[in-house]
Order: structure tokens, then C-alpha cells, then sequence
DNA sequence: AATCTGCATGGGA
DNA sequence: GTCCCATGCAGAT
């Protein structure tokens, strides 16, 4: 069994090992237990010995060793000697010696170091028990794949098992938080290295530490060992990760279980803590994850090979890990999908084994200004070392460029358990220039255990996650969606660069998952829905208005879940949104609209105008070059004329300009962007949304702000006469009215429907037209709310022709969006229109009688004559919707408006 | 005032 | 109901 280290040997070796040191250095005998020989003055070295230093060998057993002949020549009659799956050679694969001259494969079996090489499959042998893993001084043959990685990378010297101070230390580039950190920790140990002293002198830390070890136990990161007990015995320090699914599960002792009792049969002692003089007695085996990469993926598709008692678990996946420690324990999102090129990316030396640990998408806080990279709880028990004091450590990270970043590694308190962050994230992620929605990845570069931090860009994961996904001839995922919630992910766009991130970023920023992805799934704040979806195709249509085919080149036209978007060879331009027509003779021009008296121009068709453009600008009609000119077309040639999405993007240019004193100095899709995110009243947020939900400042008295979460606490009065108050009972007021006067006028009411029929844009109160001509009204009245009057249907017009007011529509319930939608369900007006009569009754019951003022409304407007006056809004302040209000203040307009042709 | 810090909250799984 | 975790938020700096 080649996990079982030969007991007799082991205990040769550790005998030794107790004996010391001073065995290697002040014994003259040579180190080889069946070697009595002399050392010679200089003695030459052997292995490495758990203390660091190189079994010191007689001139003939180092002469074998460094052939390569070492077990051959002295461990021959030993148990442990196995064959190559692949070459048939018989290796010995139960001492220390050969510690690294073989890899165990999942399938079972091994490979020898040479085959396994070969096979660019597995390193040497992680799955060695850590504690035996002496690899400094390895033969030659098995140098390479061993102890180097070791030295160089944790700087900590030639023996892997100590202190790796280089990993984890402050180390000089943060010596502030030397002061903090009482542990050395090796991160390729997964453990921290309380430094002896720090460690005796916090009392409460065994005891922490106990209610650490379990769980990480369980987890799998941390087993006792042996060597402590016979090299240091005081330090135990010496704690060194498994590295390898297969000793997860039976490795994994509970601390309850005795030392005794050393699971899988392993010949190694265990130890637990020294509970009894306070000490880390011993040191945990670390279990590492498997250190395979995905490269070795035929290697986990079998996951018993007698050793892998992490099979069971394996199986009950039913899905390979690259990681077999703790991705069993993590949820899928975090599995680390890897490509080749990442794992490329992470490591230039192709000799190192990347062993994909993790990931996770950045949310808006991770990427945040704070710093602070919440992770996951499992991965962090998994992966990291074990904590037990809140301020955790430093860890160093490497990034795959090779810079080495330290980030604290800690944990709050939370609920009884814990909330495990890296904080000081910030110019790692600046300098990663990574965002929202970006994916950073761990990993561990074997040897030596370093932990890795990769990256995968917004784009570079929907792909990879998509892989199997059809991608169309222009590399533009057919998943509309996440694609478009993500302009980084657009790969054109992207590309281009000519879509700053920013641009959109306000409302991109955060991560828009993937309906059905796994990384997707975990929260709704991070989610895109169906409304949200609506709301991008609506932004995006109005980009597309912004977006202008570059000089000479032809938009091609790509259909995204049924939405075409324009796609240019070459980087789209930014311009202002015209209408391209043909006049009566045939030729091909484009109306313009100006932008200060709102006026439509005459353009030839080839002009690629700015995004603010006025008649002064106008050189090809100059009798039309000032705003005093009269517009060319009538307003009924230009009700025809203007196609919705062109309207509602210049209209929204229009408002933004009149709000110039928020965004004046933001041009095209900046403007897009920042009008999405005007908060109520239309007022610019004072900084960019990190999140979808803005901060508030006190006093606030936005729908979000006044009402406590989840609607708890105190609430409105009924003679509170706060703005929302105010609207609510207008609205109610207006139902009612209405709802009176179409019942006792029905028929009246038709007959005017009748009268009307030309009126088309006849909408519902005062929500915003998204494609009505942008001439005239458009001012962003953050009153208009409260001041419209919306009992009778020229009012109801009157409003209507706001193309944008900038304003959170406080009678929207985005759950109830779908179902409202127009055309979504108009069968289902009728029953909408009875429950709100019906809640509209419950309220008001509630409002004289409680005074209580959490009032859901629903004020329908059955269609008035058409299918577009089919609008039904409604408010839920008891449910506060916080996110959904502030996430998209100004979309909700969009969202619920019907299409309506130009009022004039 | 801005930023940091530690914890609380609440939605979602 | 529990747990996770994104993010809010209040106090500290």
C-alpha cells in the first residue's frame, strides 16, 4: 500500500529524526538506518529531514542516493514497492526517500515520477502524507518536480514543512502588520504557525483553536501529525497539507478521535493538540486539495483507487474536483473552472502544477473601495489557513504575473459563525483592474504551495462558463443577457474599447449573472430577471441609437435572444441618434434633431453627427443652420417618421441636457448611463453606484429610505404628508375616481374611446413615453408626481408627453412587472383592475382605521381604446423594495410605458 | 468629511 | 429553520 509508510521504516526514520538533528550534524554515522558507515569530514547530503536539514550521508549510501538507486539499495526487502501503471518500472513508494518518486493516481496505482512527467498529470507525489514529504534534498531525478519549488517560492529555506515565512509574513512590505499577526502561517501548509512563544501566550487559543480544528477537520485542511512529536514536539508547527483528495475523508479525525486511532492506517501517529501543556504539540498533516490541475481530469474519473477515501464523496458528486479537499464541500459556484490558459496564465513554469482551488465572481462590495474580498466560508476553511482570532493574518498572494500581494486574512463574527474576508484587496483588484462581475481565482502552484490569485475578466468568464454554448460567427454569445449586462462581455464592444466601461458601468457594474448558471444563482440582488432583462433591452436599444457604424462601415446585425443589435467590424462610434429616411426622390438622408431647440434638420445620410449637435451645426442646409429656421417636417410627417427606440434615446438625451447641471459634462452613453441611476427628483447620485442599491444619506426621504427594512418598524401615519404619502393617496384618489366613473360612465366611457381612435398615445398617468417625439415636454420635473392630476384623460395626456421625468415612478411593483407588462397579460387586465379595487378597499380600511400607511395600490388604467393605454402600475410600500427601486430608478419609466406615437 | 472597521441585517439557498 | 454572504451602517479613526 503505498500510503502506508512501512512502519519499520518509518520508525527507523523517525528514530533518527528524534534522535535529532544533531543525528545529521554531531553523529558520525550515516543517516541511512541500515548504513552503520562512517561519514566521511564532509559528509554529503541526503534527504531532508523534517528539521530542515539534509540527512547526512556516508560518501557510498549518498553516492546511491544520488543515483537514484537509494530503495533499491536498502529498502528493497521493504514493503511498499509498487509498478508504473505506465512504464511497469517498480518504484518504492514507502519512505521518505522516495517520497517524490512516484504520483498516485486516482484511477489507483501510481506512476512513477518520470511517467508521471511525462504525462504532465501529476506532479510528485502530493498525496504523500505531508508529514513525510522531505524534498529538499531529493535525488536528482526527482529534484525538479519537488523540493526547489519550495525554497524559491516561500523563501523559507530548503524544508518545506517549516515555516514558510516568506508565504504569509508580513514580511517588509506591510510591516504594519507585523503587529497584528502572531502567526507565521504557510500557506502551502494551510495552517498558521503560531510562533511558539505568541502561541503559549494566548491562553485562549488552544481552546479556540479546538473549536477551529474540527470544522477544519471536517474540511479537511488540517490533521494532526506525526512530526512534531519527533522532531520538535513543542512546536508542532510543522503541519504540512495533504495534498491530495485521496486521504481527505479517512485523514480526517476528529479531534475527538484519538491520536491513537490514526485513520486510513496511516503509519504515522497522530496526534491532536497538546491540550494538556497548550501547545501545538503537533502538527496537522495538512490536507491539501488535490494538487492535480484539470489536466488530469482522467485521473478523477475514478475516484477509488484504494486510497482515495475521498472517493465516496467524490462519488456522491459525481462530478470531478480539481480539487479534492474541499470543493466536495463547496458549492458549485466556487468550483474553480479553469481553462488551460488560466492555469497557463498562473504559472509560466510549465514544471509548476497549478492546482485550481477556488473562484469567485467579484460582487460590488469585493470590488468595492473597502477592500475587502469576502470568501466564501468553506473555501476559506478549506484553502486558507486556519484562524481562530478574528484579525486572522497576512496572507501572501501571488498574482499570475507574479507579483506578490498580502492581504489579511481574517474573519467577523456572524451569527454564530463566521465571515471570512480578505481585507487590503483593493490595489490587487485595481491592479488586476478587475470589477464587478470579474472572477478572481485561487489556486496553489505546487511545488510549494503558493497560493495563486487569477483573474478572469466579466468576459473571459461567460465564456468560459458558456462554453459549450453556441457562439455565433461573431464571437457574440447568443445569451443576450449576461452579455448585455456586462458591456466587457460584449466582446465587440469590448474590443473596441470605445464603450468605456463606464459608460454603462452604473448600471452594469454589478455582477449580472447568468440565468441558470451556477454562479448565478445565489442572490437575487445579484440577479437578472426578467424585468431587468426588459430594462437592458430597452438601454440597449437606446445605446444602439447611440452607437453609429465608424466611417465606412456597415453595422452588421445580430439577433440576441431575439433582439437585434448592431455589430461593427471595426468600433462603434459614438454619435447622436438620428433617423435615416428616404425622401420623396429617393435619396437617403437622416433627420437630426437639435439639441437646443429641439428641432428636426435635414441631414445626408452619410453624416456622423456628435452626440450634441444644434442647428448651428447644420453646414449642409444653411438656410436651416440656426435654431430660428422652422423644421422642415410637420408634425405628422415626424410622428411617422420617428421610430420608438430613436425617440426614447433622444429623448433621454434631451432630458439629460436639461439636466445639465448633473450631466452636463456627460455625453452619449454617459448620459444614458447616469440617467439610468438618477435617483428621485433626477438627481445624480453623488458618486458612481458601486452597488445597485446607492447609499442614502440621512434624511433621505427616498421610497427606500423611509420605510425600514422589509417594512418593519414604525410606519407612515395616515396624516404623514410625506411626498410618497402623498402620492399614494393621489393615486388612490385617481383610482377611485376612476374606477367610479368607468362603472357608473362604462358605456360613456366606450363611446369616448370611440372618438378617440386616433389617439394612440393615450396612456396612463404620468408615466413617460419612451418613443414619443422628444420636441416639446421634457423637462425633468421632479414635482411632476406629485403635481399631476391625473382624473381626467388630458391630464393623463398632458403627462404623458414627458418623455422622462427622471423620477422614480412610485406606483411601480417590480415583481408585478411581468405580469403588468403591456402585452405580457392582457387578459389579465380585468383581474387586475379587481385587485386593485379589491386592495384599494383593504387600504383604505386600513388607513381609517390604523392609520397605518403601508399601502399597496394598484391603479390600473384599462386600455382607452388600444392596447397601449393597457398600463397598470402599482406600489407596494409595505414591501419596500429597496433594491428594485434603487437599482433602476429610471427604467421603471421605460419599463411600463407603452409605446405611443409623437403627441406633438 | 472621508475613510476604516467591525458588526448587523436580511435575502436567498 | 439554518447557514451563507452581500452589503448596510454606525462608531472609530
Amino acid at each position: 500500500m503505498v500510503f502506508f509508510l512501512n512502519f519499520e521504516n518509518f520508525l527507523k526514520v523517525t528514530k533518527k529524526m528524534t534522535s535529532t538533528s544533531v543525528a545529521t550534524s554531531s553523529s558520525r554515522i550515516c543517516f541511512n538506518s541500515v548504513c552503520n558507515d562512517l561519514k566521511s569530514e564532509r559528509p554529503r547530503k541526503g534527504w531532508q529531514l523534517r528539521t530542515g536539514e539534509l540527512a547526512e550521508l556516508c560518501d557510498r549510501c549518498a553516492s546511491i542516493y544520488d543515483e537514484g538507486r537509494f530503495c533499491d539499495a536498502f529498502h528493497l526487502n521493504a514493503s511498499g514497492w509498487r509498478t508504473c501503471e505506465s512504464c511497469g518500472k517498480r518504484v518504492h513508494c514507502g519512505c521518505i526517500v522516495s517520497a517524490y518518486a512516484f504520483a498516485l493516481l486516482d484511477a489507483g496505482g501510481i506512476l512513477c515520477i518520470a511517467c508521471s512527467r511525462k504525462n504532465a498529470v501529476l506532479g510528485p507525489n502530493s498525496s504523500w502524507p505531508p508529514s513525510l514529504l522531505f524534498n529538499s534534498s531529493l535525488p536528482e531525478r526527482f529534484k525538479d518536480c519537488s523540493a526547489k519549488g519550495w525554497s524559491q517560492l516561500t523563501g523559507s529555506g530548503p524544508a518545506p514543512w517549516r515555516q514558510a515565512p516568506g508565504l504569509f509574513n508580513s514580511s517588509t512590505s506591510q510591516p504594519e502588520l507585523h503587529s497584528r499577526v502572531p502567526y507565521e502561517v504557510d500557506l502551502s501548509t494551510g495552517i498558521d504557525r503560531l510562533n511558539v512563544s505568541e502561541r503559549l501566550s494566548i491562553p485562549s487559543l488552544e481552546k479556540k483553536k479546538n473549536e477551529d480544528f474540527p470544522e477544519r477537520l471536517m474540511n479537511g485542511p488540517l490533521k494532526p501529525s506525526a512530526h512534531d512529536i519527533h522532531e520538535n514536539g513543542n512546536t508542532g508547527i510543522n503541519c504540512e497539507e495533504q495534498h491530495t483528495s485521496c486521504l481527505t475523508k479517512p485523514q480526517l479525525p476528529s479531534l475527538k478521535e484519538d491520536s491513537s486511532n490514526p485513520p486510513f492506517g496511516l503509519a504515522v501517529p497522530y496526534t491532536s493538540i497538546d491540550e494538556a501543556n497548550g501547545q501545538m504539540g503537533v502538527s496537522g498533516t495538512h490536507l491539501l486539495p488535490n494538487p492535480q490541475p484539470s489536466l488530469a481530469k482522467q485521473f478523477h474519473s475514478n475516484p477509488h483507487n484504494g486510497l482515495d477515501s475521498s472517493g465516496e464523496t467524490q462519488m456522491r458528486n459525481g462530478r470531478p474536483r480539481p480539487d479534492g479537499r474541499g470543493r466536495n464541500q463547496l458549492f458549485p459556484r466556487y468550483w474553480p473552472r479553469f481553462t488551460d490558459q488560466d492555469l497557463q496564465q498562473i504559472s509560466a513554469d510549465s514544471n509548476s502544477i497549478i492546482t485550481p482551488l477556488f473562484e469567485k465572481m467579484l460582487s460590488a462590495s469585493d470590488a468595492g473601495r473597502i477592500g475587502r474580498l469576502v470568501l466564501p466560508k468553506k473555501c476559506a476553511e478549506a484553502y486558507f489557513p486556519p484562524i481562530s482570532q478574528p484579525e486572522g493574518l497576512p496572507l501572501k498572494v501571488q498574482d499570475s504575473k507574479g507579483k506578490e500581494w498580502i492581504f489579511q486574512f481574517r474573519f467577523w463574527p456572524n451569527n454564530n459563525s463566521r465571515m471570512y474576508v480578505l481585507e487590503g484587496v483593493t490595489p490587487c483588484i485595481q491592479n488586476m483592474q478587475l470589477q464587478a462581475g470579474d472572477v478572481v481565482t485561487f489556486s496553489r502552484l505546487e511545488p510549494g504551495g503558493k497560493l495563486v490569485m487569477g483573474f478572469r475578466k466579466a468576459s473571459a468568464a461567460s465564456a468560459s462558463e458558456q462554453e459549450n454554448e453556441a457562439k455565433n460567427s461573431n464571437g457574440v454569445s447568443t445569451h443576450g443577457d449576461a452579455e448585455l449586462a456586462d458591456p466587457s462581455s460584449w466582446s465587440k464592444v469590448d474590443k473596441s474599447g470605445y464603450i468605456a466601461k463606464e459608460a454603462l458601468g452604473t448600471k452594469v457594474a454589478v455582477p449580472r449573472k447568468r440565468k441558470n448558471s451556477v454562479l448565478g444563482s445565489k442572490s437575487k440582488r445579484l440577479r437578472i430577471d426578467n424585468e431587468d432583462m426588459i430594462e437592458l433591452k430597452l438601454t440597449w436599444e437606446e445605446a444602439q441609437g447611440l452607437l453609429r457604424p465608424p466611417p465606412n462601415h456597415v453595422a452588421n446585425v445580430v439577433s440576441i435572444e431575439g433582439f437585434e443589435f448592431e455589430e461593427y467590424e471595426d468600433a462603434p462610434v459614438l454619435g447622436k441618434p438620428t433617423i435615416f429616411a428616404t425622401d420623396k426622390s429617393g435619396e437617403k438622408i437622416q433627420w437630426a434633431q437639435c439639441e437646443d431647440c429641439f428641432k428636426w434638420r435635414r441631414l445626408p445620410s452619410d453624416v456622423l453627427l456628435p452626440s450634441k449637435w444644434t442647428c448651428s451645426s447644420n453646414s449642409w442646409d444653411p438656410e436651416r443652420s440656426s435654431c430660428s429656421a422652422t423644421q422642415e417636417l410637420t408634425a405628422e410627417e415626424l410622428e411617422n417618421l420617428l421610430p420608438h427606440c430613436n425617440l426614447a434615446a433622444s429623448k433621454k438625451m434631451k432630458a439629460a441636457k436639461q439636466e445639465s447641471e448633473n450631466v452636463d459634462a456627460l455625453e452619449g452613453l454617459d448620459t444614458l448611463a447616469n440617467l439610468a441611476i438618477l435617483g428621485e427628483g433626477g438627481v445624480l447620485p453623488a458618486s458612481q453606484a458601486t452597488t445597485k442599491h446607492p447609499r442614502h444619506r440621512p434624511g433621505c426621504s427616498c421610497i427606500v429610505c423611509i420605510q425600514p427594512p422589509s417594512g418593519k418598524g414604525p410606519k407612515h401615519k395616515q396624516t404623514c404628508a410625506c411626498n410618497v404619502c402623498q402620492t399614494v393617496k393621489r393615486r388612490f384618489r385617481t383610482l377611485m375616481l376612476r374606477r367610479e366613473k368607468k362603472q357608473s360612465q362604462k358605456e360613456a366611457d366606450a363611446t369616448r374611446k370611440k372618438q378617440q381612435p386616433s389617439l394612440p398615445d393615450k396612456v396612463v398617468d404620468d408615466e413617460p413615453l419612451p418613443c414619443t417625439t422628444s420636441a416639446g415636454n421634457s423637462s425633468l420635473n421632479p414635482e411632476k408626481v406629485v403635481s399631476e392630476n391625473l382624473d381626467d384623460d388630458t391630464n393623463r395626456l398632458k403627462s404623458s408627453s414627458s418623455p422622462f421625468k427622471g423620477q422614480i415612478d412610485l406606483n411601480i411593483q417590480p415583481e408585478r412587472e411581468e405580469e403588468l407588462s403591456p402585452g405580457s397579460d392582457s387578459g389579465g387586465t380585468m383581474r387586475l383592475l379587481q385587485d386593485a379595487t379589491d386592495k384599494y378597499h383593504r387600504q383604505q380600511s386600513i388607513l381609517s382605521s390604523s392609520g397605518n400607511s403601508n399601502i399597496e395600490v394598484t391603479q390600473t388604467q384599462p386600455g382607452s381604446g388600444t392596447e397601449l393605454g393597457k398600463i397598470n402600475s402599482s406600489i407596494d410600500l409595505r414591501a419596500s423594495h429597496r433594491d428594485a427601486d434603487m437599482d433602476h430608478p429610471a427604467i421603471f419609466p421605460i419599463k411600463t410605458f407603452a409605446p405611443t406615437s409623437a403627441t406633438g
